[in-house]
DNA sequence: TCCTTTGCTACGATATTCGTAGCATACACT
DNA sequence: AGTGTATGCTACGAATATCGTAGCAAAGGA
């Protein structure tokens, strides 16, 4: 497997972030985790170890370079780590998906008033 | 004030959407939410109703066209609504914005690690 | 050795967002 | 009526982000 390189571009606190000039720890937050599939890999890491072949197929044929991409940022976030068996959550990456998993609940509620 | 229209391009539950193949709730809230600005706007609605330009400057400076496209969709999507005095967070909104509530204090305890 | 799986890079095509400019309506004030 | 200001947008070219497909190198297993 291959060694990779390139830099992880992570919001940085306190200074302007895609999305917040303020650089509040929420927008910061909201930065990373609203580019694209970000949610999508926590969440479906959340129930298990995944690869990265695998989190493509759950992510909907996610394209290999956005979801590298990805996988860096969230690495670098400190919210996922390489381990032997694939992909997974750290302490703070479980966290943050407790956080995030009232939504799923929510969401369901939310698209049948949509219909 | 314009009254003007231009559809706005909800994702649909149950099909593909932007972000997942699957069509599951929790996807389609992703793709909305996601999307640049969404969750900001519903941060910046949560105390108190915002013109539009109030938004913009909230949202540090997003783009006018960026900004309406997100608003057109969180109306679409019934989590806000154009009062009288400024955008507001509709009871569905506000719902949701108490299920994102709790990612603020998070978000600040995880900036502090990251340093 | 051959085959498969895995993690990933390359790169052109497409989609999204940005930045700036500006218009039309509404309202206040003179 | 005339002027000024705030507001909610639209237009549009430039800059970024993402997609889709192809493919390579390392690590097993047979």
């Amino acid at each position: 497997m291959s060694v990779k390189k390139a830099e992880a571009n992570l919001p940085k606190p306190g200074a302007p972030v895609r999305g917040s000039a303020s650089g509040q720890p929420i927008m910061v937050l909201f930065d990373l985790i609203g580019r694209r599939w970000s949610m999508g890999v926590l969440w479906n890491l959340s129930d298990g170890n995944r690869t990265f072949r695998d989190l493509q197929e759950r992510c909907g044929s996610a394209s290999p370079s956005v979801l590298n991409t990805r996988l860096k940022e969230l690495r670098a976030a400190g919210l996922i780590y390489n381990a032997k068996d694939g992909y997974a959550l750290t302490e703070d990456g479980r966290q943050l998906f407790e956080r995030l998993e009232p939504l799923g609940d929510w969401a369901m509620h939310w698209v049948e008033k949509l219909r």
